[in-house]
DNA sequence: ACGCGCATTGTTTTT
DNA sequence: CAATGCGCGT
């Protein structure tokens, strides 16, 4: 490619030449999907460099995936060449890491501090819960740890936490314990390194003058995903002069649930009123049909400003919607359409399929394999979280930050070397009583008199503190390569995995992470990376950064996974209410409008077909249950649907959701032989399971768990339609309808308060009382 | 201290 | 159906 196709100015629409161009001082870019956004921010980012003459150390843009921050470095590249060397493109998390490293004298933490991921977190929570003699049973540490890393969110210190009721009493106990655990194992979470970045600006006038003379400029992607911390640290960045361009769309929000907010689009324009805003409404991706459905789903949310998307695109191949028998026939049909859109020179890595919960990959993963389709899979049980990993990791922060609590203790027994849970918490005790660090207690140990540990055990502990040294040393001399062999040597890893190792594929399987590890350190080797860096790169990255789009495979992702991305043709799986909107979303606030803008992401992933499926039944914990279409199709108009699935046209007509499918009368037997023999008809290497054990039409019986749901409607309800009923914090408002839902019952209230609406709540949570 | 087996229990999304 | 947790026996 020659210099002149990369012209920054070429093939730019109005608004987006506008954005691309625009002057100082605040710019709000509201870009719906597909509309170019990140066209416009990489050309912003080259037009500032190369056309206004800013150094490229001047600006920090941030995005919210490692993906999305090496695509962007890559596409300003190409504007730029060499030219682009300084510019600080990454995460929100890995910027202020990286500052944090250099930085640390304005924060309580040392150079070498870790970062402590989800699992990490829960270890602090638990230890900390044992320090304050709490029960975890009654609370569960994910709980407090996801109410912590909320007041985190909101940039709430220890102190400064108040506690609304008994839960919160404890989450105020706890918290200031687990962040003294973090702190004393000089490891931050997640969350701290927003939280310490904004900190330490807002406390050190000398560094917060710093940078705001250094980022002349802040560039912000995915605005509608800031929390609080985040939207405070752009805030401080950006000052005095304001430089800042954020770019977002409100109705693509979907991480509410750690603390993301919309409304900081809204705030953005208040707090900076002379902002200039530019609509980007024209989309390139998909075509109308499809932008039609999207616009359909996400039509019904509230609080929104509504866009005149438009393509000109116009027309494209109405969309399929499926119902499927079970889980199984689901993944069928979706291989099956595969094979089709295969025959018509569709390549696998034009194809992605989506679904609410990475749980709902392994029936689709099991068909693809059958069928022989290669697949990538994004997220699920990741690298990073293999046990094989997370051990060897362990080992390696330990050298690194001798202080790491949770990793020290994860690696001290492992492999077995005799040292238990009791002689560990002696250990503690001590190092606490001495006011020695573990390091410190580790040397001394072996000369400490009266010690209430048995000699052999002191012994035990002197043989790992000499080890522990020795890796310490050669840390700092040999390379990383050479440091993992010492250290998997020593330990005996190899014969560990084989004891944990249930059978020789697992063992395999984990010798092959193993090597990969080693790869991976040989590469930050190979860059001349320290141990330091590469820790806390690991710990930053995530699954979504693997996506890899060069090889023919179809991808399979979870609707969150897939935001940024778009595919020729998109199977959005499992469309049922409970998965799309998720049933733990009718216990949050707005939460269904955000199951919407899930689902409006995953449709306009799609540039030309796009194919929503669900299932009558689907085995869950061996049971099965019956299931049923989610609400979102019913907004869908008919007309968009190439071949309207019986129950939805039904249903359409009626008001109520009752479930409607073809499976409970004579016609599914009929509609299922179909399917058999035309899946039958597949080229599968397995043959395909005989219809007599699929035969749909089956009284619950015995072996049936009573997890199997009586059809919607059918079992007396508590609340009815018309009633008065008050919410502890929703306040008053009247029953529309009320359903069981096997033994919940879900009850529909319009809220009087306009702020509530109308919510749906499961009736034995909700603690209403009737009026 | 450790390992086995039984019981329980939880079930979203991710930097 | 996992994965985890607990109690018991060695």
């Amino acid at each position: 490619m020659t210099a002149a196709t990369h012209d920054l100015l070429n093939n730019l629409n109005p608004q987006q030449l506008a954005a691309v161009t625009a002057g100082t001082g605040p710019v709000l870019v509201l870009a719906g999907p597909g509309s170019g956004k990140t066209g416009v921010l990489t050309r912003r980012v080259a037009f500032l460099i190369r056309e206004m003459g800013l150094r490229p150390s001047g600006l920090v843009a941030v995005t919210f995936t490692n993906k999305a921050a090496a695509e962007m470095r890559h596409r300003i590249e190409n504007y730029l060449g060499e030219r682009q060397r300084g510019l600080q493109i990454g995460t929100f998390h890995a910027t202020c890491a990286r500052i944090l490293r250099i930085e640390h004298e304005f924060t309580p933490y040392r150079q070498d501090y870790v970062i402590y991921d989800t699992d990490d977190q829960v270890a602090a929570v638990t230890q900390a819960l044992g320090d304050l003699s709490i029960d975890t049973k009654k609370f569960p540490p994910r709980r407090i740890l996801h109410a912590i890393s909320s007041a985190k969110n909101e940039l709430r210190q220890p102190k400064d936490y108040v506690p609304e009721d008994y839960f919160g009493e404890i989450v105020s106990r706890v918290y200031p314990r687990y962040q003294q655990i973090l702190l004393s194992s000089n490891a931050m979470d997640f969350d701290d390194l927003l939280v310490q970045m904004v900190l330490a600006l807002q406390n050190s006038d000398v560094l917060r003058e710093k940078y705001q003379m250094k980022f002349e400029y802040v560039l912000v992607d995915e605005f509608q995903d800031t929390n609080t911390a985040q939207y405070q640290l752009v805030k401080l960045f950006g000052l005095p002069q304001n430089n800042i361009f954020v770019v977002g769309d409100e109705d693509q929000s979907i991480y509410a649930f750690r603390g993301a907010d919309y409304r900081n689009v809204l705030r953005f324009r208040q707090d900076y009123p002379n902002a200039q805003v530019i609509l980007l409404e024209q989309n390139y991706r998909s075509t109308q049909i499809i932008l039609d459905v999207a616009r359909a789903v996400i039509d019904k949310n509230t609080n929104r400003t509504p866009k005149a998307l438009f393509t000109t695109r116009e027309g494209g191949d109405a969309i399929t919607v499926h119902e499927a028998y079970d889980d199984e026939y689901e993944a069928r049909y979706v291989i099956e359409e595969i094979e089709t859109l295969r025959r018509k020179k569709m390549t696998y890595n034009q194809i992605a399929i989506m679904y609410r919960t990475n749980a709902q990959s392994r029936a689709l993963e099991d068909a693809l394999v059958r069928a022989n389709i290669p697949y990538t899979l994004v997220g699920g049980v990741g690298f990073y979280k293999r046990r094989e990993i997370k051990d060897l990791l362990a080992y390696l922060r330990v050298i690194n930050n001798p202080d790491d609590r949770i990793s020290f203790d994860r690696i001290i027994n492992t492999p077995k070397r005799g040292i238990g849970e009791k002689s560990l918490q002696e250990f503690h005790n001590y190092a606490a009583k001495l006011n020695l660090t573990m390091l410190g207690l580790l040397d001394k140990l072996a000369g400490i008199e009266k010690v209430a540990l048995p000699a052999r055990t002191v012994k035990l502990f002197a043989e790992f503190a000499d080890k522990l040294r020795d890796w310490r040393q050669q840390a700092t001399t040999g390379t990383l390569v050479s440091l993992f062999d010492t250290l998997t040597t020593e330990i005996g890893y190899n014969l560990y995995l084989l004891s944990i190792s249930a059978s020789p594929e697992e063992m395999r399987e984990r010798e092959e992470n193993v090597a990969q590890l080693r790869g991976l350190l040989a590469r930050a080797d190979d860059d001349d990376i320290a141990l330091s860096d590469f820790l806390a790169d690991t710990a930053l990255m995530s699954d979504v950064d693997e996506v890899v789009t060069d090889a023919d495979k179809v991808t399979l992702l979870t609707l969150h996974a897939a935001k940024g991305l778009e595919y020729p043709v998109v199977f959005i799986t499992g469309v049922e209410n409970g998965f799309l909107p998720h049933f733990r979303s009718q216990e949050e606030l707005e939460g269904e409008e955000e199951e919407r803008r899930l689902m409006y992401v995953g449709v306009t992933r799609a540039k030309e077909r796009l194919f929503l499926t669900y299932a009558f039944k689907r085995t869950s914990w061996g049971g099965s249950e019956i299931r049923e279409k989610s609400k979102f199709l019913y907004d869908v108009p008919l007309e968009l649907i190439a071949d309207v699935p019986a129950g939805l046209k039904h249903d359409s007509q009626s008001t109520s959701y009752r479930q409607q499918t073809t499976w409970d009368s004579g016609g599914g037997l009929n509609r299922l032989k179909q399917d058999l023999s035309r899946i039958r008809s597949l080229p599968t290497t397995e043959t395909p399971t005989e219809p007599a054990d699929k035969a749909p039409v089956r009284a619950p019986n015995s072996a049936i768990r009573s997890k199997i749901l009586p059809f919607p409607g059918s079992a007396k309800t508590q609340y009815q339609a018309g009633q008065r009923v008050r919410h502890p914090m929703f306040g008053e408002g009247a029953v529309i309808h009320s359903e069981m839902d096997g033994n919940d019952e879900k009850v529909t209230v319009q809220f009087t308060d306009r702020r509530y609406g109308q919510k749906t709540l499961l009736a034995h949570l909700a603690n209403m009382t009737l009026l």
